[in-house]
This record gives C-alpha cells, structure tokens and sequence, in this order.
DNA sequence: AGACAGTTGTTGATGTATCACTAAGATAGC
DNA sequence: GCTATCTTAGTGATACATCAACAACTGTCT
C-alpha cells in the first residue's frame, strides 16, 4: 500500500482483523445465500426482500413510499425493482386510493406462491449457515456492534444536515 | 412473511436481531464508506482494491491470476474491472513474462498518486466509523464470528466439490 | 509431431445500483 | 384561485456483478 503520511494511524492486528474478516464474510456469506435462493426458487435477494416486505404489510398491500422506507432503499432503486418485477410477473402496481402520485404494491399469485415457497428454504440456509453456528454470546455481540456503528452513522448523518 | 411450515423453526428474538444488524450494518457502512471514497477521491470501492492490492504486490506488478487470488474476485469479475481502470487510466496492462496467455498489471503514474492520495483518507473513514468506535473485545468478537463463519462455509463448499 | 486436457483471460448478455434529472400531483400561504 | 414549494414516482446514463461461452496458450502423454 501507499506510504503512510506522519500522522496516519495504520490499523492494528485487531482491528485489522475484524475488518477484514467482516469484508470477507459479507461477500461469502451474502454471495451464498444469494446464490442459494436464486437456485431454490429463482428468485434474486432484492426479489426476495420486496416479497418479504410485501406480504408483512396488511392486506398484502404497501405504498411504494412506505415499501421505500421498510426496505430503506432509495426511491429509484425501489422504482427500477418494481419494474422488473412487475415484467417478471411476482407483482403488480395498482393506483394508490386518494393520492394520484402514489402507487399501492400488490402480489400477484405467483408472487405470493413463490415467497411462501422461498420463506422457509431461505429460512434454513440463514439458519444453517449463521445463527445456527454463532453461540448465544456472539450473536448478542454481533447486535450490539451494529447498532453501536449504525447509531453513529445516523448521528454523523444528522449532524451533517 | 409466508406461512411457515411446520418444521420451520423462526429466528428467535436475538437471532433476528444479529441478522437484521449484520444486514443494516453492511448497508448503511459499506454504503457511506463508498460515497465518502468517491468523494474524497473520485475512486470506487473495487478500484481502490484493486489499486491496494496491486501497490502492496512486489514491484507493484502482479499477474491477473495471482491478483484474483488476492482479492477473491472471479476471473471475469477481474477482466472487466481492468478494462475499466484501464480506460480510466489509473493502471495498464503489459504481457507476462514467461508465459503469454497472461499479464501483468501495473499501476499508472496517476494510479500511483491516486491509490496514496487515498488510502490515508479511507483509512481516517473506517476509524472513524468502525474501529475507533468498537472495544477490543467487539473487535475480537467480531473477528471470531467472522473467523466461524467463513470456516462453515469453506467445510462446505469443500465438501460438495 | 499431434492430440488433448487444463489454465488463463476476454466477451456479451442480463440483472442490478446509483446519480442527476424530470414530471405530475399535493399542499400551504397569500 | 394562484403560486411556490414539497412529495412522489419514473427515466436514462453509467458503473458494476455474474453467467455462459469462447479463444489462446501451456504442458503432458504418446
């Protein structure tokens, strides 16, 4: 790597570790699981997380803005996936009651055949490849690191605006 | 969500929350640490990567092959993410010595002062957001449950090969 | 030499993420 | 009612990831 700069602190073997092992397993662990679902039921883990949203909501039913929020995507990242889900059939939009703007997400048949297949299948690989293999301890302490970065994040991030 | 089968058994209360987290954390912090990259040097997640590992290689000169090893990317992944950089400037590809299917890639001049203007600066980011933020015992946990998964996932993936 | 399997890298197609921009409808203040 | 502003959603451009197919080369075996 590039030379350090005077006042540059270079991370230690802990930190560097836990940096590099959290890179690592997003990109296996994630990659497998993506790989797992698209094989199981064809379905991508965007797919997968629209559905899941979907199908909590009441009535099956979910404004794009409110689906925006659940998922916390950005709107044209929810808009393009909508899109394609809709050419590929698992969903449908239909006009939102008393707001002309808004579009209310609905599933169509195959949509909620395929979530309720892929539910439990996806449900198994977390488990066997995760929780299943992470003591109580850890995945306590796993909780805890995200919401101690998560909660800085969102304090920088309102600070700054 | 769907209906669960009746063997399936859900995530508990803490099993959930390690998932969610993890899921969240990966997000928002790969998400900031990316768009504070970009602005900060005009440079992606995989170019500085690929500038990292290709300025930490001996003589900074590294065969496709064996930078794929090091960054755990597949070939194609690699092939279009040099012709990518290499479009941009910031490394060039030469013929291998010894063997002439392969290359070697080296940095540009400006790959060279692009890759030190902004290692310093990524390196103040991921302090600041992740390993100046988190106990040496959450760094070690996290390195630990790292450290189980990915071992899990090797025993696998070797196993059904 | 010639056949052949393995390695190395590229290409094109498809799906996805992000950004900047646009347009249409809603809403508040006058 | 009119206008300025906000909200909501969509679009096109660009970049990236993955997959399958391919081409070029290497080493080996005969």
């Amino acid at each position: 790597m590039a030379k350090q700069g005077t006042t540059t602190q270079w991370l230690d073997e802990r930190e560097h570790r836990a940096w590099r092992g959290f890179h690592r397993m997003r990109a296996e662990l994630l990659g497998h699981l993506a790989r797992q679902l698209s094989a199981d039921s064809n379905l991508t883990e965007a797919d997968f997380a629209i559905l899941v949203a979907v199908s909590e909501a009441p009535d099956r039913r979910i404004r794009a803005r409110d689906l925006c929020h659940v998922v916390q995507w950005e709107r044209s990242r929810l808009s393009h996936q909508i899109a394609r889900m809709e050419s590929r059939g698992t969903i449908a939009r239909q006009p939102c009651d008393g707001d002309a703007r808004g579009f209310d997400i609905v599933l169509t048949p195959e949509g909620l055949s395929a979530i309720e297949a892929a539910a439990p299948l996806h449900l198994v690989a977390v488990r066997h490849c995760f929780a299943d293999i992470l003591s109580a301890a850890q995945l306590d302490s796993l909780g805890d690191i995200a919401e101690t970065v998560l909660a800085h994040l969102a304090a920088e991030h309102a600070g700054c605006s």
